[in-house]
DNA sequence: TCCGAACTGTGTCCGATGGAATCAGTTATT
DNA sequence: AATAACTGATTCCATCGGACACAGTTCGGA
């Protein structure tokens, strides 16, 4: 399955003709498209056809869409960072506005990764970094996992968000426009977004994480 | 568009044949094939073929099935609670384990609700029972509106998550395969899973939330 | 009372999708 | 040189969402 496929040495046969393409630059072009065009505009055909061959060309590299779409991703996502930042609350920042960075420059590996899925090497990599961060602290490994989950929904959730509106602007202009029609239903959901004068993607993303890691650090303080 | 057809009510016209399906029972047999078998099994021909029509008679009700599935995710979601819990922190907390529940009654309403998309009446609804617990603390709109996002995220990371991985176990094993040849590359990760006892999906749920929820009151406690 | 307008569900057709099977041509090993 | 392995292309298929035209049904206005 896929997660082979994901893990696996894959080893370059020694006979036959040299093969034209390569499984990176398959992937690359499929990356390139889904920046582009969404991810909706990824097929076979679309892919092969902007590298200049047919579409079933690609099945000799890949076993099938899934796969496609997995590389694409671990791609994507990109090997995990080096953190700079000293201290578990600074890294854990500097990582968590890393990862949201990741997310905004390919908002599509959001939709690309809903659902069940095996994790690349890259994916774990990136667990790997931030837990190696708190790795001190006086948290089980289980809560460990759990902190850095949360952080990283966090920053999906927020990404996600910032793909659907183009700048908030458009979200609260859809969600002004019903409100104007049935505002009385929803009195507070209208006072809410009357005194939110457009603070944008950032300042969501801030708020969200300085709450959540307020919360760690309540949690680390009680033990210590 | 969709949000057009989530918000206005359908005039019921006079003349011609009695419709012999409704747009109700439509969404109910799509989202009854969604539960048994995954969003990916919803398909107009489904759909038809389940209630005994066929494909083309939902184009009477449905101009497609974009508004097909929006109709399942707002009957899926559901009507707005009435949140017994008093206090902010423990409504907070009731709210975000119903919402949680309804994922996970549902799992394929987080991959129907990825993307730009219009919301609808109940889930709307969902926010403005949230917002009312949280109107008199002293927090901004914006930051209303930031937190109960935050939660709701929460809700469907760990909705997802167990979704994706049929009781964490399959998770642990599916990692621990993974970590099982290249554990060495990741000893954070190996360290931390092997201190976590499968503690479930409630456990995970409940560390993120109390860990937000604790964040949010020191942000009120250092304005009073 | 009748006739036309509005509405119903159905059948046919289309382009695009992911993928299986097959085929002719190319290349390294024996 | 011969063989086995590999390449990319061609053809074919089921399924998808949806456009369109069609025959049958029902109500409002004359």
């Amino acid at each position: 399955m896929t997660v082979e496929f994901l893990w696996g040495g894959r080893a370059r046969p020694t006979r036959g003709p040299k093969p034209a393409l390569t499984l990176e630059g398959i992937a690359d072009a499929g990356l390139a498209v889904a920046d582009a065009e969404g991810l909706a505009a990824v097929s076979m055909q679309r892919v092969a056809a902007d590298l200049g061959y047919t579409k079933m060309s690609l099945y000799r590299y890949l076993p099938g869409k899934a796969e496609l779409v997995a590389v694409m991703v671990e791609r994507a996502v990109g090997a995990p960072p080096t953190l700079t930042a000293s201290g578990w609350r600074p890294a854990l920042e500097e990582w968590s506005r890393l990862l949201l960075g990741r997310y905004l420059a390919h908002p599509w590996t959001i939709e690309a990764t809903v659902g069940r899925r095996p994790l690349g090497p890259y994916e774990m990599g990136w667990m790997e970094c931030a837990l190696a961060r708190i790795a001190e602290l006086p948290l089980t490994g289980a809560e460990r996992l759990d902190t850095i989950a949360v952080l990283a929904g966090h920053g999906r959730m927020l990404a996600q968000q910032a793909a659907a509106m183009v700048g908030e602007a458009e979200m609260s202009a859809a969600i002004a426009a019903v409100l104007r029609e049935h505002g009385e239903r929803f009195p507070q959901l209208t006072a809410a977004l009357a005194g939110a004068a457009g603070g944008g993607t950032d300042q969501a993303f801030e708020y969200g994480l300085a709450r959540i890691l307020d919360g760690v650090e309540v949690l680390i303080r009680s033990r210590s």
